[in-house]
DNA sequence: GAACAACCTCAACCTCGGTTGAGGTCAAGG
DNA sequence: CCTTGACCTCAACCGAGGTTGAGGTTGTTC
């Protein structure tokens, strides 16, 4: 019982890595954080339900979306315990990420729109320059600037 | 000569943190990083010239706008050596994170289509799914799609 | 029944952008 | 002169999201 003709239900890590794109050791990674977990044979290998594919699937694609494992691991948290879930759970998973991609695309524009306020003056450093005084609620998960800037007091001059 | 009356060109760590909104520590850590530079005193204390204000004002900006400091030390380091950068310097500079941002926002936007396309049939999975296979690498059998977008800056794949 | 790939655990290491702390020195006000 | 706060260096540490390697076991194939 070794060829795909065979398969079980179960799935070896090798296989679990392959079909889902994740490596081996970010398998266990998953498992240690919680995000997925696995059964054992006797021999104390890890064997994967089919329903890690999906989940795998979810946690790629949210985090191609810049969310954080502990968010991707929160909303998870949400499915059915007792069931698999359907595609309308994980729908509205999906959905749930939305409002945050709209705030950081809305939050990349605004900045954009600062730094060509900027250009033109080569401010940078003015106390009424739009971009280098944004702090505000910058998001915080994501690619981009992890941790949001004080205030200013004093401003260079010049 | 210890006042703000009597303030010479030099400014003290202390000085530089507030007026620029940057810890001392951090001061140290760029200037190790080659962000900045520094001369000593005599006993061995960090005078800083003024121009590291707007340097370091240029570093928040683009930190802001989610750039690296290794790509920030690469355009500060298209600054003429020889004297004080004016507007034009720094404009020249800003303006060469518009790209950046362009791109940045542009694939967000992709991705929240793509999301946008998986919540209807809660796929993700799925071979067809387009954020799903975003950076899809593997793609072992099948016409996989092409992938949709490029992760942020180079991201090793495991 | 042996070979060998795939698996196991555990610990250490990586990047990024810094912070924290220990232990010691400098500079300015009184 | 003496105190005090600002400063110095160096090393260790944080957290996210894993990877790498050592040393040992399992499971499938010939």
């Amino acid at each position: 019982m070794s060829n795909a003709e065979h398969r079980r239900h179960l799935l070896t890590p090798g296989e679990t890595s392959a079909r889902a794109g994740v490596s081996v050791s970010a398998l266990h990674f998953y498992e240690r954080e919680g995000l997925v977990t696995s059964e054992r044979t006797a021999g104390n290998q890890r064997r994967y339900h089919r329903d890690v594919l999906r989940r795998l699937a979810f946690v790629r694609a949210s985090q191609q979306l810049g969310i954080s494992l502990a968010r991707i691991k929160e909303a998870l948290a949400t499915l059915p315990g007792d069931r698999s879930p359907t595609k309308a759970d994980w729908a509205r998973l999906s959905r749930s990420w939305r409002d945050d991609l709209d705030a950081r695309i809305d939050q990349l524009t605004r900045l954009r729109d600062s730094l060509d306020g900027c250009i033109g003056c080569g401010c940078l450093s003015l106390r009424s320059c739009a971009l280098y005084n944004a702090d505000d609620e910058l998001a915080t998960d994501g690619p981009g600037p992890r941790r949001l800037l004080r205030p200013l007091e004093d401003v260079p001059e010049r």
